[in-house]
DNA sequence: CGCGGCTTTGATGTTCATCAAGTAAAGTGG
DNA sequence: CCACTTTACTTGATGAACATCAAAGCCGCG
C-alpha cells in the first residue's frame, strides 16, 4: 500500500456528490485535511478482522471484496465493492473494530477520512447525517438482500447470478475479464471450487457463456437470467 | 391489532433511554404526539414486504420475526426480535417500502413514531443522530453475523446455534417454552421443516435436551455450544 | 525451469430435500 | 361441546445435489 500523491481534493473527486454535496465551504475543508488517499495493487488486505477503526473509508478507484473468515480459515464473501460504496460503513457507529476484512480484487484507490472528523459532521450537520444514514441503510440492505438471493438458490443459479452481477453493475457489458478466481467466485456464493468450475464448464458447452481463461462472455442473456430466476 | 390505552409515554418508557436519552423536553414532547402504540396477537402480520414506510417502529413487549418470502412462497427468516430492538431501521432510510415483513411471534406492542418527525430530530440534533445511526448499524450487523454464522454450519450445528439463541438472548434460561414452529425454526435456518424435526429428536436421544411439546429444556449445555461451533 | 497456486475432470460418499403417510394438537362452526 | 377441518408434528424411504478426495495439466513468476 502507498499514499497516493493525487492532488485530487473532494471537491474535484466525481463522487463526492454522493456524500458530501450536504457539505459546506468550512466543512469540506475539514474532510479534506483529515483526508488520506491509499493505493492498494490487486491481493493486497486493505483492512483485517479486528482491525481497530480509525477511519471511514470511501472506494474511489479500482474494486474490492468484503469477506470473513470461518474458523476453518475458508473466506466467505459478503460483497464486492465498486467505486463510491462506502466500504466501512457497516461497523463504524457500533464497532470499535472492523467485522471483516477488505481486499483489493484490482488496483484500488481509497479515501480515508478521520473518524472523528466524519462524526463531528454528523452531529453538527444534519442534512449530512440523513445522507450518511441513507447511504449506509442501502448498504446494509444490499448485502442482506443478496444473501437471500443467494440462499434460495442452487449452484446453477448462484453462478448465473454472480456472473449477471459482474455484467450489470460492475462491468456495464457483456464481455468481460473475471476480477476474481474460481475459488473466490466459490466464496462468494457459499460453494466449493470444483462445482464452481464444474457448472461454468457446463454453461459454456451449453452455449450460454464462452470463456478464454478469465476472460467471460455472456453469449445468451435471457437464459442465464432465466436459470438465476428459476435457481 | 389495536391501538393501546396505555398512558405510557416515551418518558416512562423503560427502553427510552436506548434511544431518546438524547433529547430534551420539546423534542420528547414531538416523538410522544406522533406516536402509537399498537398491539398485535401471534401470527398477526405488522407489516408486509411491500407496505409503504411511514413509521419509525419500535418494538416494546413481545417477539416478531422479520422475514422474506421467496417467489416459490417459502419464507425465509432474517431475525428475530425481542423488546427494545428497532424492527424498521434497516430500510427507513434508503427505501420508501419495506423489504421485509414483520409478523408477532406473541401479544406484542409496537410503538411507532411518524417518519418525518424522526427524521427531523435526525437533522436537527446530532446527538441523537449518532445515536441513531450506532443502533442501526449495529442491527444490520446482527443480521449479517448471524447470516454469516449459520451459513458456515450444517443442520446440527445450525440447530444447536438457535436453540442456544433462544436460551441466551431471548429467554435467559436453559427451559422454555419455542415461540415458533419447527416450520419456522427451518425457515430461520435455511432447512426443511423434517430436517428439522429429526435433527431436534436425535439431541433428544442423545440426552442433550428435552422437549415436551414446545417446552425445551437444555441438558447439556456444554455439549451444545460444541456441537454449534463444529458444525 | 521448477515451484506453488489456479484450473479442470472424474469417482465416491454424505448430507439433505423431497415424497409419502400417519399421528397429534389446535381451531372452527353447528 | 363435539364432530370436523386444518395445521403442526413425526418417522421412514428414496434420490438429487453437492462436498470431498484424488490426480493431472496449466500458468505465472522468481
Amino acid at each position: 500500500m502507498k499514499t497516493s500523491n493525487d492532488i485530487i481534493n473532494c471537491r474535484s473527486c466525481i463522487y463526492r456528490n454522493l456524500l458530501y454535496d450536504k457539505l459546506n465551504d468550512k466543512e469540506y475543508g475539514q474532510v479534506n485535511s483529515a483526508r488520506t488517499e491509499y493505493i492498494y495493487q490487486r491481493g493486497e488486505l486493505i483492512k483485517q478482522e479486528g482491525d481497530k477503526i480509525k477511519s471511514f473509508l470511501y472506494l474511489r478507484v479500482g474494486l474490492v471484496k468484503l469477506f470473513k473468515t470461518d474458523h476453518f480459515g475458508k473466506d466467505h464473501i459478503l460483497s464486492i465493492n465498486k467505486p463510491g460504496d462506502f466500504i466501512s460503513l457497516l461497523s463504524i457507529f457500533s464497532n470499535s473494530t472492523y467485522k471483516y476484512s477488505i481486499s483489493a480484487l484490482e488496483e484500488t484507490h481509497v479515501c480515508e477520512v478521520a473518524l472523528p472528523v466524519l462524526k463531528n459532521l454528523v452531529a453538527s450537520n444534519g442534512a449530512f447525517a440523513l445522507k450518511v444514514l441513507n447511504r449506509m441503510s442501502h448498504i446494509s440492505d444490499t448485502i442482506i438482500e443478496n444473501s437471500f438471493r443467494i440462499n434460495q438458490k442452487q449452484v446453477k443459479g448462484r453462478i448465473a447470478h454472480i456472473l449477471l452481477f459482474l455484467a450489470d453493475k460492475i462491468y456495464h457489458g457483456h464481455t468481460f475479464r473475471m476480477p476474481i478466481t474460481r475459488r473466490e467466485v466459490g466464496e462468494l456464493i457459499s460453494m466449493t471450487t470444483e462445482n464452481t468450475i464444474r457448472t461454468l464448464s457446463e454453461f459454456k458447452k451449453d452455449g450460454i457463456i464462452s470463456m478464454d481463461g478469465k476472460t467471460i462472455s455472456i453469449l445468451d442473456y435471457g437464459r442465464l437470467v432465466k436459470v438465476s430466476k428459476s435457481g
